[in-house]
This record gives C-alpha cells, sequence and structure tokens, in this order.
RNA sequence: GGAGGGAUUCCCGAGCUGGCCAAAGGGGGCAGACUGUAAAUCUGCUGGCGAUGCCUUCGGAGGUUCGAAUCCUCCUCCCUCCA
C-alpha cells in the first residue's frame, strides 16, 4: 500500500536525498505520478552478492535507501546473488575476484540477511535469489543474453580498459555479469534500481536489457561511494578503513569520532534520518563557530551507535569514550594477563616481555620501540627505560598508547 | 605452439656491473608533541632475539663463491607479443 501522506515534491526530495545520481530523474518522476495515479507501489530493487560474511556501513547504504523507500510504502525487493556471486562483480576492481562455491554463497546469505534486517522491515521486503532464473537458463539463453554485450562497450569501463592497459588479466566470464545483473531487473521487473554510483553501468545495462525484452525500463538511483575512515579511500574492508555493522557500540563511536571533520556532513546526509534543512543548520553554525565540529560528530557517533544498536547503548558509548579520551581514564572492561611465578625472576618481569605476554604487542622489539618512544605507561607513570624490570603488582593497569590496555592479574 | 618480460620485507616499488643490504622511496600501521576527537599538522619507529652482536628473510629447489636479493641450472606461477 502506498501511504500518500507526502506530496510528490516531498517524496521526490527524500528518495533524492543523499543520492549522487538519479537517470533518468525525469522517468522517476514520472514512475512516481503513476504509481500514485494507479494506488500501485514501485518494484524498488536492491543486489547484493553475498561475497563476504560481514558487512559496514558502505554496504548499508543503499540498503538504507531501500529501506527509506520501503517506508514510502514502495515495494522493496532484495535479489541475493547467489549466481552473480559465483561470478563477482568486476566493478572497480584490478583484479578477478574469486569464485566463490555455491556453498559458500549460501553460507554467506545468512549472516548477510540477518545483518541487513536489521535495517529493513523483513515483512515487508521480499527476498528472492537470482539462481532462481538463472539456474533454468539453458546454454542457448546463455548465449542469447551474452550477444547483448559488446566488447567495445564492455573496454570503455574504466575497470577493464586500466587492466587491460596495466597488462592485468581479465577473465571471460566476468564480461557476463553486468548482463546477469541487468537480467535481475529483467526478472522481477524492477521500477527502480539501487545502488553506489559504480553500479551504473551496470543498471544501465539493465534498463536496456528491460527495453529489449519490451519492459518499461528501470530508473537507476545512485548513491555516492563511502568514503572510509582514512578520509580518502572508499571503504572497505580490505583496507580496514571501515565501521562494521557488527562491532561493538563502543567500537562504532570510536571509529566514528575518527573521520576527518571534512566527512561527517557525507556521514550525516548519508546514514542518519536528520532532515536536510537542520543538516545545513548545523554546517553552518559549524562555519561560523557557534558549533564546534567535535560536538557535530559526537552527535554523528551517537546517532550510528542507535542506528545499528540503541539509544542506550550510544550513551554508554559515549561516556566510555569520554572516559578514556577526555579524562584519560582507563575504559570499563579491558583485558586481563595473568602472571604466574614463573613469568617472574624475584619477583620481577622485564616489561617488554610484560608487553608480549599481555598480547599489547608482538615482539619484544616492538614493546622495546614502544617503551624508547615513551608510549607505555604503569599505571598511568611512562616508563622510558628499555630495561625496566618491573615488581609485579596484582591489579596494576599496563597501557601503550591512549588506547591499549590490560589489568595485571597474579596467579597464586 | 614460438619469442620476450616478471615474482623483493604488511602493500606498492627500488636494488639485480656479487660484499657498504634487514634491503632506498612511498603507502599503511603504531607511538610522541600539539589539540578540538581515535580530526588536522609536525616528529619518530616500523623482521626476530634481554641485542654494539647473533638468527631468519628477497617465488621454490639446487649450484658457483671466502661471501648471493644480486651470477648459473631446474621447477612453479603471472604477464606481453606473434600464431
Amino acid at each position: 500500500m502506498l501511504t500518500q501522506v507526502l506530496s510528490l515534491e516531498e517524496e521526490l526530495a527524500l528518495i533524492t536525498r543523499g543520492t549522487e545520481e538519479i537517470f533518468p530523474e525525469e522517468e522517476l518522476v514520472e514512475k512516481l505520478k503513476k504509481a500514485r495515479r494507479n494506488k500501485k507501489p514501485l518494484k524498488v530493487k536492491l543486489g547484493v552478492d553475498p561475497t563476504g560474511a560481514d558487512l559496514h556501513l558502505g554496504h548499508l547504504i543503499p540498503v538504507l535507501k531501500l529501506k527509506q523507500l520501503q517506508d514510502l510504502g514502495h515495494e522493496a525487493i532484495l535479489i541475493i546473488g547467489d549466481y552473480t556471486a559465483m561470478v563477482g562483480d568486476p566493478t572497480g576492481r584490478n583484479k578477478t575476484r574469486p569464485q566463490l562455491t555455491h556453498e559458500q554463497v549460501m553460507e554467506n546469505c545468512r549472516t548477510y540477511q540477518e545483518q541487513v534486517f536489521r535495517i529493513l522491515d523483513p515483512k515487508k521486503t521480499r527476498v528472492v535469489y537470482n539462481g532462481d532464473w538463472f539456474g533454468k537458463m539453458s546454454f542457448q539463453d546463455v548465449i542469447k543474453l551474452m550477444s547483448q554485450m559488446t566488447l567495445a562497450r564492455m573496454l570503455e569501463r574504466e575497470d577493464f580498459a586500466s587492466r587491460f592497459q596495466n597488462q592485468l588479466p581479465i577473465s571471460l566470464h566476468e564480461m557476463i555479469y553486468p548482463l546477469m545483473q541487468g537480467y535481475d531487473s529483467v526478472a522481477i521487473e524492477a521500477d527502480i534500481e539501487l545502488g553506489g554510483i559504480d553500479q551504473k553501468f551496470n543498471i544501465l545495462v539493465g534498463r536496456e536489457l528491460q527495453r529489449t525484452m519490451g519492459l518499461e525500463p528501470q530508473v537507476g538511483v545512485c548513491n555516492p561511494i563511502l568514503i572510509g575512515l582514512d578520509g580518502k579511500e572508499k571503504m572497505s574492508k580490505s583496507l580496514g578503513n571501515y565501521i562494521g555493522i557488527n562491532e561493538p557500540p563502543y567500537e562504532m563511536y570510536g571509529k566514528t569520532m575518527s573521520i576527518p571533520d571534512e566527512l561527517m556532513m557525507m556521514y550525516f546526509e548519508l546514514i542518519t534520518d536528520i532532515p536536510m534543512a537542520e543538516l545545513q543548520a548545523m554546517e553552518q553554525k559549524i562555519q561560523n563557530g557557534e558549533l564546534h565540529p567535535m560536538e557535530a560528530k559526537r552527535m554523528l557517533a551517537r546517532e550510528i551507535v542507535t542506528r545499528f544498536h540503541s539509544a542506550e547503548a550510544a550513551l554508554d558509548a559515549e561516556a566510555e569514550f569520554n572516559r578514556v579520551f577526555k579524562e584519560n581514564q582507563i575504559p570499563d572492561d579491558i583485558p586481563e594477563v595473568t602472571l604466574t611465578q614463573e613469568d617472574l625472576e624475584d619477583g620481577k618481569i622485564w616489561l617488554a616481555r610484560l608487553l608480549v605476554k599481555a598480547g599489547l604487542v608482538k615482539s619484544n622489539g616492538e614493546g622495546r620501540r614502544l617503551i624508547q618512544q615513551g608510549g607505555v605507561r604503569i599505571n598511568g607513570e611512562v616508563i622510558d627505560d628499555v630495561d625496566f624490570d618491573w615488581p609485579a603488582e596484582s591489579g596494576a593497569v599496563i597501557q601503550i598508547g591512549k588506547r591499549r590496555f590490560a589489568r595485571v592479574r597474579m596467579q597464586e
């Protein structure tokens, strides 16, 4: 059912929020009008390939958009790409993706859905597997599908072109990926396809396939690529610049606080529901010095934790963050090292070794270097003597930098 | 099938007329200073060993040599060109 509390303009403004490009926008307006006229929701497609187990905020951006459209009364269709995942999307890749077996893919599916449904309403979401149609295709069908694409068009793409130029391999099966994704749109007769702007090519292929099959072409609604914690590269697991959906509140909060200031507004726009007018006002205040950027970032961090955990968790995480970084106190919950008599010599232990024992560093050498640099404290006191033998004391807290802690326990 | 090019420390990438190479430079990471936060900026560190030395590392296995990332042989993988 379609809720029509909003005007067309308001609805359009909501959909447009946090998008980089909508193509073509006029068609979106037409579709929205038609949906209102016929009281028939639009079919909104989001395809996900369960190629890994853990999701991060970057993956969630189109999911949040899907949720928004779902809340507007449109039909959310989540396509689990069990077949496309076996191919692997070459988009933006400088390497062929490893091919997954169907079992691995199905394995990932479970955790994927669990995470995605923390955002989407499961009762209102249609979940389909693209194996449902690809599994039934004959080789003839595949040949026919492949005839829709030319090599020249594929090589126009930045990713393939650069691989080609840099003498990196391009496997043939990668070429079929956009066609598969496009065919998904045919199969479900999508009105809108969501995705990052990097999906533009694939989404356009969907439009073309729909047109050749006599269907009304879908509209692409693309969000910008979320920049990761480093403020430079796109958020990705392999770069380690991500905030994972499954991370504990304190981690999420802290990681959010670590994003460069310039990224804040992007995060606000893409991840929170705070109205654009308020965001603009906030930006204004930061600019003229009325609002401290750090305060704004705190708010962002609270919003994010609230979204994936709860409001209470957000407050706890904030309190913890204050304790550690503002007051230089130790966190609530820190790991413990247990020392036995064997670790001690005359009741003492070499500090570098203790750090290794506590799992705070990987080697004596690393511990040594940190001690030399004044990065190591015991009970808050800096120890910079490399050869320091510490008279072990139960309950003492050893600390490296601002965020690595361990509490010492003595075993009798 | 034929001819060439390549594989280096977490990553990219020098070195490859044999010793001065635990191996330049950059990235990333970590620490310090400063601060407004795990922002920004600047500085330092970044194979292991209780360590002015020793040990393991430059795709794999052998060999030459007092000495090999560097030279030779074979093998594995990758790329390019021709067909």
